[in-house]
RNA sequence: GGUCGCGUGGCCGAGUGGCUAGGCACAGCUCUGCAAAAGCUGCUACUGCGGUUCGAAUCCGCACGCGACCUCCA
């Protein structure tokens, strides 16, 4: 657009906790890495706002005319459930339960989270590498972080020694932690007596009798490190300094201050030069997670069958309603907010399809005192609120005015050019379907064979009993509809139903 | 306990120190046989107390309330 110049995309960095000028390394093109799923269980609601934050960044970033190549992993080696089992980790314990290979699991889940995603419509990324898929490149960067000093190996399990790290790095940077704070808050400790100091992360771990994944190594069979697998895979990819790394804010620590630390130690450089994280769908106030158990999954978000849901919610409501809220801020989930979301897309959605319908000639004759409506300003303020930090709220704001423009031109109170339509067509139809990802919805189109021809049948008698000024049969066949979901309006273009 | 963040009208949510988003709900009017949709109009809020400033929701301090991270989690 013609003022990118003057108006750069701008991210806030969270490393350096401010908005700065997006800068990519080598232009037009975009490294971003993004940390995905552990496929051990039903991805919920506040994985799919994490997910959609990126996605709304991909799609901007390419329609402002970057090329980007998006990387975002498939964890599928299990990690500790907690301290308790030390030793068992999610895959294998599922796997366990659910008496099914581990990689059965894995490909369950992965299945669930593809389907998952392309309900929500969130584009599929450039390269989804897998953890297991990566274990030369993993035990590579082991040993280049061991040839650097920065690991050592115990009993077939190799640590990375963050004090040593500290001495001449800024461990704790990207989440505002020092190392002296972080000793002293040390949770419990036992079962970790191989590590030399409670903050050292496992890059290996062996593999006690009876564990279900795991590969031979330099140090014996065992299994990588949580952290190690986004590092070596970000590297192969994007190379060893790479512009975007997105997740959650829950990832920042320590698992994203564990990466900066292990491309540091391996290759000796800040491996990211902007981080950026999303922040948490809540409930009642409450993160969202599957150890809080307050999350559901998309299916019973759009059946309506889950305890806190008092009807079902289609998924593009759903992404309408997270995008009206900007990503670094925290949504809570309510079917209040919920049903609010559904009015206003669905506004929207009228509004595109009434500006769509605009014929060659202007939409209707504008009344002399009609106004004029400044099209370019509304695509400039679009283009800024995207610009400023990816603020999809205000940049839906600025779609609700040209909805009043739109409208207007059709009630002729708003004068609109021929050039202003086509001006709008093309914002909308950027703006709505590629930008925000949104999609025209199944069941609400009014062309679908065999409904459409029983609704023509019906409307047709409706259509009838009104000529004959029977009103009492036009407003029975309207109310029967009604309760059957069918919405039926006289407009002045003619008859026109949907299903609400 | 440590670190970080938040507290905006009936609800959800933007907000760069002055021009006081937007959506939903609500009320009135227009259109309409009625309804729906749409348009117009109305509804002016920033947890509390201090401070800085000509001027603060926006900056600073204190208090209260809430949350996230510190352990697997997007």
């Amino acid at each position: 657009m013609a003022n990118a110049q003057d108006h750069p995309f701008q991210l806030t960095n969270t490393l350096s906790r401010k908005k700065e000028p997006f800068i990519p390394l080598n232009p037009p093109h975009v490294g971003l890495y993004v940390c995905g799923p552990t496929v051990y269980s039903d991805v919920h609601l506040g994985n799919v706002r994490s997910f959609l934050t990126f996605d709304v960044l991909v799609r901007w970033l390419r329609h402002i005319g970057y090329t980007v190549r998006y990387v975002r992993n498939i964890t599928d080696v299990g990690h500790l459930v907690g301290d308790e089992d030390a030793g068992e980790d999610k895959i294998a314990k599922r796997a366990r339960l659910e008496q099914l290979e581990p990689m059965e699991i894995v490909q369950k889940y992965t299945n669930g989270f593809h389907d998952v995603m392309r309900l929500f419509n969130i584009l599929p990324p450039s390269i989804e590498p897998t953890a297991t898929g990566h274990l030369i490149e993993q035990i590579d960067m082991i040993e280049r972080i061991m040839a650097n000093g920065y690991a050592y190996e115990v009993n077939g399990s190799v640590y990375f020694d963050v004090p040593k790290y500290a001495e001449k790095h800024a461990y704790g940077e990207l989440s505002g932690r020092k190392i002296d704070e972080l000793v002293a808050n040390t949770r419990g400790t036992e079962g970790q007596d191989e590590k030399r100091s409670p903050l050292d992360f496992a890059l290996w771990k062996k593999a006690e009798k009876g564990h279900l994944m795991h590969w031979p190594s330099p140090w014996g069979e065992g299994f990588p490190g949580w952290h190690l697998e986004c590092s070596a895979m970000s590297t192969k990819y994007l190379g060893q300094t790479f512009d975007i790394h997105g997740g959650g804010m829950d990832l920042k620590f320590p698992h994203h201050e564990c990466e900066i630390a292990q491309s540091v130690a391996a290759d000796g450089h800040a491996p990211v030069r902007y981080w950026m994280h999303g922040n948490m769908l809540t409930v009642n106030g409450r993160k969202m997670a599957k150890s809080e158990g307050n999350g559901f999954t998309p299916e019973e978000l759009i059946s309506g069958n889950h305890k806190l849901l008092e009807r079902g919610y289609s998924a593009m409501t759903v992404r309408f309603f997270m995008l009206q809220c900007h990503y670094a801020s925290t949504l809570d989930f309510s079917n209040a907010a919920m049903q609010a979301a559904e009015k206003g897309l669905q506004r929207l959605m009228a509004a595109n399809e009434v500006l769509k319908g605009f014929t060659a000639k202007t939409p209707s004759a504008p009344s002399s005192a009609a106004e004029g409506f400044d099209v370019e300003a509304l695509a400039n303020a679009c283009h800024a609120a995207m610009n400023d930090d990816l603020n999809t709220p205000v940049m839906i704001a600025q779609l609700f005015e040209g909805v009043r423009a739109i409208n207007g031109a059709k009630a002729g109170t708003v004068a609109l050019s021929q050039a202003d339509i086509d001006t709008l067509r093309k914002l909308y139809d950027a703006m709505l379907f590629a930008v925000l990802g949104l999609r025209e919805e199944a069941g609400t189109k009014q062309d679908e064979g065999l409904d459409a021809g029983l609704m023509d049948v019906l409307l047709g008698l409706r259509a009838d009993a009104k000529n004959r000024k029977d009103f009492a049969t036009s407003d029975l066949i309207r109310d029967k509809l009604a309760a059957l979901g069918i919405t039926v309006k006289d407009t002045k273009e003619g008859v026109v139903w949907e299903r609400s």
